[in-house]
RNA sequence: CGCGGGGUGGAGCAGCUGGAAGCUCGCGUGGCUCAUAACCACGAGGUCCUGGGUUCGAGUCCCAGCCCCGCAACCA
């Protein structure tokens, strides 16, 4: 059984997560699913970031007096709503783990042993009331732009990790690779990154109080960045567990926002280059959203709780609507207008309503039992689906879906089956039989998508028990409804809802 | 010259390696009645940002310019 080892960015607790976290999420658990149903053994791996001096600030302003209570109920809030949510992580990764320090140190020491780390001063401007370095760009009039204090100018001792030293490996392994960087509108902004702008970076950090301390060097501690990427080994084993980590590394997919793409295309496989270890497969980097046209922020107020939408329309139509209306990789818009359409039009009018008045003809016409097989071809269809997939274009995978869904409305519409039942019940048999077992398949295309609805549709089809224990390539054989099974049409899938929310 | 994305019918978007302009929504007309005022067909509607260039032929390639947006600054 092959394995499939995805992972999203490891969250900062500093705050609950909103619609963009939740965007990256739920792309990672349809693809999860997705693999799982294609008789992949997967480990699908999220969590928290928590050793950033953001935390530290956070947990302060919350009026913690010890950081780790924070992070621990900060941390349990966001697994907690990804649970809510139904995402079907395998492992949770928190970075302040005895697991995760563990690889962390081992990872050091092998970095080191390469003679990738060396000493130098790191010179820069540090805020005093940031408890940070702030970069010149921040200031306004030569003062910080939050404590409108003027920066001192401040040198400590850092570990400077030597990336310079892979600029060459790195750009054979992105031109001699084209599935590692995608799409490909950032493996091209990487590779000019890594030809022209790379240089070493600090990797610990004197001023900083909280994080994994560096080994052999109490004072420093390690630098976030450094640290966090790290947890992509450690939720498999690294350094703790060998077997798990051989079996499952390395990760054959890394999706990440757009905003990280050079820490996760850069620094990492250099990072792993250094450490002897194999890079990941694929780094997949999706765009952002607006809300309703405005950037997202706090400032606006215009945040969006995904618990919140999700309450209103259902996970699945929200998951949906992210994944069919954003391009995958492209940036886009978040408009509950746009969703509510969504919700009423492909969810309600093709999908809903195409399951619903099939088992009402159904019903009408054969007693609600499922008529002889007719032939049928739909293996277009999958290899379409399963295509778009593997090239996480989820729209065009749902494209492939609705495809058949709109082209089954019209054969209804053309077939007239409350024509047939009164001229030819062999046609209007195979009709039905057909609109039937299309749904049929279609609950398996649907199924990483709307994880709730697909079983719902079975049921409905009374082939739940039946399908259950089938294998993907099973499922896509045509004729799987078997004939004489009793249909148990309930209530709409969709229904309409009150009052659409305003945009 | 900080980095990047984009400008295609009313709205939102597809258009990969160049060869008769597509999709969804909305709108108009008609059809149908199995169905969640759902479904189906047809139709109206486009200087594919501008100006050059390459080519037998360019949204699709090259150059210049204009405009919008995101990141850079809590944030995927």
């Amino acid at each position: 059984m092959p394995k499939y080892y995805l992972t999203t960015p490891i969250y900062y607790v500093n705050d609950v997560p909103h619609i963009g976290h939740f965007y990256t999420t739920v792309a990672a658990d349809v693809l999860a699913r997705y693999r799982r149903r294609r008789g992949d053994e997967v480990m699908f791996l999220t969590g928290t970031d928590e050793n950033s001096q953001k935390n530290v600030e956070a947990a302060a302003k919350n009026g913690y007096a010890e950081i780790q209570p924070y992070l621990d109920m900060m941390s349990g809030r966001w697994r907690e709503t990804w649970t809510a949510l139904d995402i079907s992580f395998d492992d949770f990764i928190r970075t302040t783990e005895d697991r995760h320090k563990k690889a962390v140190e081992k990872f050091w020491r092998a970095v080191e042993a390469k003679g990738d780390i060396y000493q130098g001063d790191y010179e820069g401007l540090y805020c005093a009331g940031c408890e940070a370095f702030v970069l010149e760009s921040e200031l306004v009039d030569g003062k910080c732009a939050i404590h409108k204090k003027e920066p001192n100018r401040l040198k400590e001792k850092n570990w400077f990790f030597r990336l310079s030293g892979y600029r060459e490996k790195l750009l054979a392994h992105i031109d001699a690779h084209p599935e590692f960087i995608q799409p490909v509108g950032r493996r091209n902004e990487v590779r000019s990154y890594v030809d022209k702008f790379m240089s070493d970076v600090s990797i610990s950090r004197e001023s900083m109080k909280w994080g994994i301390p560096v080994p052999g060097d109490a004072k420093s501690v390690i630098y976030v960045w450094f640290d966090a990427l790290i947890n992509y080994l450690s939720g498999v084993g690294y350094g703790t567990d060998d077997a798990a980590f051989a079996k499952w590394w390395p990760a054959d997919l890394h999706l990440v926002g757009k905003d990280i793409i050079k820490f996760h295309c850069a620094l990492w496989p250099a990072m792993l280059l250094s450490a002897g270890l194999p890079l990941p497969r694929t780094v997949f980097a999706h765009g952002f959203f607006t809300v309703n046209g405005d950037k997202m922020s706090k400032s606006l107020g215009n945040v969006v709780d995904p618990k919140g939408v999700c309450a209103t329309y259902g996970i699945d139509p929200v998951r949906y609507f992210l994944l069919r209306e954003i391009g995958f990789g492209s940036d886009g818009d978040f408009s509950l207008a746009r969703l509510a359409e969504r919700y009423a039009g492909d969810l309600g009018n093709d999908l809903g309503n195409l399951l619903h008045r099939t088992l009402s003809m159904t019903e009408k016409y054969f007693a609600g039992k499922v008529p002889a097989p007719a032939t049928g071809d739909t293996a277009a269809v999958w290899t379409a689906y399963e295509a778009a997939m593997d090239g996480l274009d989820f729209a065009a995978a749902l494209d492939a879906a609705w495809g058949l869904m709109r082209d089954s409305n019209r054969l209804v519409d053309t077939e007239k089956p409350w024509v047939l039942a009164k001229t030819d019940t062999v046609r209007l048999a195979n009709v039905m039989y057909t609109l039937l077992e299309r749904l049929r398949q279609l609950s398996w295309l649907l199924e990483p998508f709307l994880p709730h609805i697909a079983p719902k549709i079975r049921e409905q089809l009374g082939c739940a028990a039946a399908e259950q224990g089938k294998t993907w390539e099973q499922a896509k054989i045509w004729g799987g409804l078997p004939e004489g099974g009793t249909i148990s049409k309930g209530e709409p899938l969709f229904p309409r809802l009150e009052e659409p929310k305003k945009a």
